[in-house]
Formats: C-alpha cells, structure tokens, sequence
DNA sequence: GTATGTGCAAATCATTTGCATTCTC
DNA sequence: GAGAATGCAAATGATTTGCACATAC
C-alpha cells in the first residue's frame, strides 16, 4: 500500500525534482495528524520536534504537494491560507460560523453528482470541489450578532 | 422596488452609522456592472470614473456591504479576495480551471437541499455557501500542465 | 559536476492602523 | 457640536525573491 511518502517520492521522480529530506520531513509531519494546516502552524510543529526546516522551504513545497495531489487549499482565514489532506482522506465539505469562527466538517456524497453533470456540460475535466457552508453555529445561533 | 442603495442606507440606519457620499459612490461602482470585482479593479473603476475614494475607504466599506448582505467573498486569487454581487443576483457557483484561471459560473439549484439537510442536522442558521468546482476546462483540457 | 534546493535577509504586496481633518446627524 | 468617517502615511503580516552555499542525482 502507497504511503503519501510514496507518493510524492514518485511525483518528484516523475517531474524531475529532487528528493530531499525537507521535503520527506514535511510531509510526514502535514500527515502526522488529520488536522487542517497553515504555514505557521506547521512550522511550529516543525520546530516543536526539533525538525529544522525554513519557512521559505515550506512555501516552496506547499505547490508541489497540490500538484501531486496530496493536499488542497480549504479556506482563507484570518490572512492566510489553510490547508486540508485530500491523500487517504474522503473528501467533505466545510460548515463555518460566521460569529465564532467554528469550523465543522461533513460528507456530500451529492457533489458528485453535481460533478459528473457540470464536466459534461462545460467539457470540464474536474479534479475537485470545496463546499462551505456559511451561518450562526448553535452556540451562536439567535445572538446575530455585529462586528464593531 | 429598493435599489441597492436604498438596502445599503437602511442597513446604515438601523446600525447607526452615516450615508457618506464615498458609500454611496461605491455601491454605485459595484453595480454598475454584474462582475465579480477585487479592491484593486474597484479602485481603478473609481478612479477612472473620476470619483475620489480611497482605498482605504474601500476596505473600511466592504465589511459593511457584507454584513449588509449586498457582496459575499467570492473567491480568493492572486494573493487578494474576489468579491461577487448577492442583492439582485441569482446565486450562483464557480467553475475554475486550474491552469488559465477561468471562471465559469452554473446554477445549482440542489445545493439548497444540502443547507436545508446540514441546517437541521447541525442546528446550523445557515447564510449562505459557497460551492467551487476545478479542474482544466475546455481549452487546457488535455493538456494537464505543470508550472515551472 | 551540474543544476536544483535550502535558508537567510531583504523586498513586495495586500491589508490595517494612528492620527489629523472633515463631515453627517 | 459630538462622534463617525475619510485619507494620508506609516505599520503590519503573509508571501516572494536574490543570492550564496549545500547537496541530490
């Protein structure tokens, strides 16, 4: 069975780049969890295990890991971009709340539908699809609350 | 019928806040096409128009014409947000294609089914959503590029 | 050996903030 | 007249780039 290592060992192969440890040592610590990600994060758990790698090197590697399709954008918040596995990982969709932040995940299985009619009619070849759904969390839900 | 300009001076009042000639000519600008727009192209419509707003003024009205429920954040690209039209507008998704860029828009009317499901499901008072499908359209199709 | 990758420091770009001035209510 | 809004210039924060050195192939 393919490891996301395997992986992106191939893809780097497959497009003449080279395998370096930086780019091993990010990726198994992006899939140590099955968290979403952001540069910072990710550079402070580098840290936290004593992996040295630069912030520079992590952006550098992110759009390889999406061409190799081991991971996607999910969302932007909060200035920057967040990250999501897509390897090993069923695809689902995203429930924000608008107040509080809050984000909730759930399946779709529908979207693919949606796919299959939107690649035909456009001539579409679809890689993929993100689905946020926006509103007032439970705990938020009633207050309605403005921004200042 | 209200315009846009009459929802946005109604938001203005209920929230205790003042109808400024700037507010007014920028709500003006945004309509005055049915594009999706960023602050940048906004800046330089106005400018081009001859109306002197600012930029930061831009960015201190945007938050306002979302919460008012005129825009939504549409999608982020080149570093910066898309916003796209909601008051007067059917809604609608995004097709883009992962190499030139292009946007398409369909309806998909089965997404409300979806709200209406994760609503109830998650005590969710859901806004809104976003649904954006990629992949290479009609003209990269095929080709299946890799950046350099 | 060569070209690619890394990491530092500096640059860039979008966005935000401090503050004095202007204007709506 | 008081509080809010504007616009400038400066600050901030994320991301990118130039360059010297290191290293995978």
């Amino acid at each position: 069975m393919k490891t996301e290592i395997d992986v992106f060992r191939e893809y780097l192969k497959e497009n003449g780049r080279r395998n370096t440890p930086e780019r091993k040592i990010i990726v198994e610590e992006i899939f140590s969890t099955h968290d979403h990600f952001d540069v910072d994060e990710l550079y402070n758990r580098l840290k936290n295990n004593k992996k040295n790698v630069s912030r520079v090197s992590i952006y550098r590697i992110i759009p390889l890991l999406i061409d190799s399709g081991l991971i996607q954008e999910s969302y932007f918040e909060d200035g920057h971009c967040h990250y999501e596995h897509i390897f090993g990982h069923q695809h689902h969709c995203h429930l924000r709340c608008i107040n509080c932040g809050k984000i909730l995940e759930f399946r779709e299985p529908s979207i693919t539908a949606v796919e299959a009619r939107i690649s035909k009619k456009y001539n579409f070849e679809v890689k993929g699809h993100k689905l946020e759904v926006f509103g007032y969390c439970s705990d938020c839900n009633g207050t309605n609350p403005k921004f200042a």
